[in-house]
DNA sequence: CACTGTGAACCCGTTCACAGCA
DNA sequence: TGCTGTGAACGGGTTCACAGTG
């Protein structure tokens, strides 16, 4: 009945992956999907779907299902799509690189605005529009107050100073790639992609495969 | 009491982070660690320390703590490291190529044996010991059975098919770098990293801190 | 009749709290 | 005394099952 619950993190973490399954189907020239068919395109339950939809509303129809468009405004809405969003990225190495030259994140709002390094040979390299400065420059981004997200891609010793130097300047969401667990302030949200760790999950699953 | 109980996933996913900080404590000299350091160099409480240590057997001494190099051989015993994986590499455009040439795999043990893409420019492509081939050949990799790994960096519309196409030929770890669920067949152990969705959560947190 | 919306039940991982041990 | 090992309590997220609705 009530308009809108606090939504939980969990509910929250699959926002976008709704979003762009209705975008999918929008552009097949749906109009309508039900919960199970959602269900099915997410890989998950209809009723864990029905029930996170419900965190923000009714707009179910009973017997036909959810109207496409309807559901992918207010998806948008609720992510900030038609925000764009400024990045700093610190780290110009091969990962940080890839992400500087991927074109996928301009469509989706997320811009690299500044891209730092600590090494001469990196410094001053140029993709699309961003040039990769030194870092130790880096309080630079504190006068641009548009970013707020950081991606870190600097080698394991490094990375908690970074974090916690670009918190100092603003940033209070920071996408770690580097294998370590960042300290940092309340109210500074981390997220970590460990590819190390992923592997070694699956070392671990293939090891008790064979136990 | 009893030797091992199954562990469950959730505990598997934080052996590799232990692993990590024991090799590091380790490297400093120590040899003694109590749950409550481990816990904070892990960002876990020293309760869950002590509870995921206890799954695979007990070795903790009361009073003292845990012995360094005794849980650093158990943990790199559970986690295969002793052991070499060979991974099938799939779409060596940006990031797949930045993963290519980090040299930070072979350390851990992980080689990318073989890679794929589709591109005519890409093909022929050498990275390190790895020349790219056509994707047309990818059964290639059915001869060689000890490639289990794969890793897919391809757009998200052939996503699908080339999951469902190495795990024909022998794979049953798959880390997905494609925005989609990928269905799989029972057996297979998928892991999705999906940095547009990791952006579109900050965006989901900037925007509703703004509320 | 098909499908939504949602309390209730369930499940699983985390935390608590303390007995047991060196 | 200090720290481990672990049952018990807790909590959040998922699934169930069904009443309600167009």
């Amino acid at each position: 009945m009530q308009e809108k619950k606090k939504i939980p993190k969990s509910v929250a973490s699959r926002l976008s992956l709704y979003l762009r399954e209705i975008s999918r189907l929008e552009d097949e020239g749906g109009d309508k999907v039900s919960s199970v068919e959602l269900g099915e395109l997410t890989g998950l339950t209809d009723a864990q779907v029905r029930k996170d939809l419900s965190y923000f509303g009714q707009f179910g129809t009973s017997g036909s299902g959810y109207e496409i468009l309807k559901l992918k405004n207010i998806l948008r809405d609720l992510l900030g799509k038609d925000n764009i969003w400024h990045i700093v990225l610190i780290g110009a190495g091969n990962i940080g690189s890839a992400l500087l030259r991927y074109p996928g994140f301009k469509n989706q709002g997320f811009i690299i605005k500044e891209a730092f390094d600590i090494d001469q040979k990196k410094i001053g390299k140029c993709y699309g529009e961003v040039t990769v400065k030194d870092v130790r420059q880096i309080n630079d981004i504190e006068k641009d107050r548009s970013i707020k997200i950081a991606i870190i891609t600097v080698p394991v010793d490094s990375a908690q100073d970074v974090a916690e130097e670009v918190t100092r300047y603003g940033i209070i969401c920071i996408l770690n790639f580097s294998p370590v667990i960042l300290k940092v302030d309340e109210g500074v949200t981390v997220r970590n992609i460990d590819l190390s760790n992923e592997l070694e999950n699956f070392s671990f699953i293939l090891t008790s495969a064979k136990g």
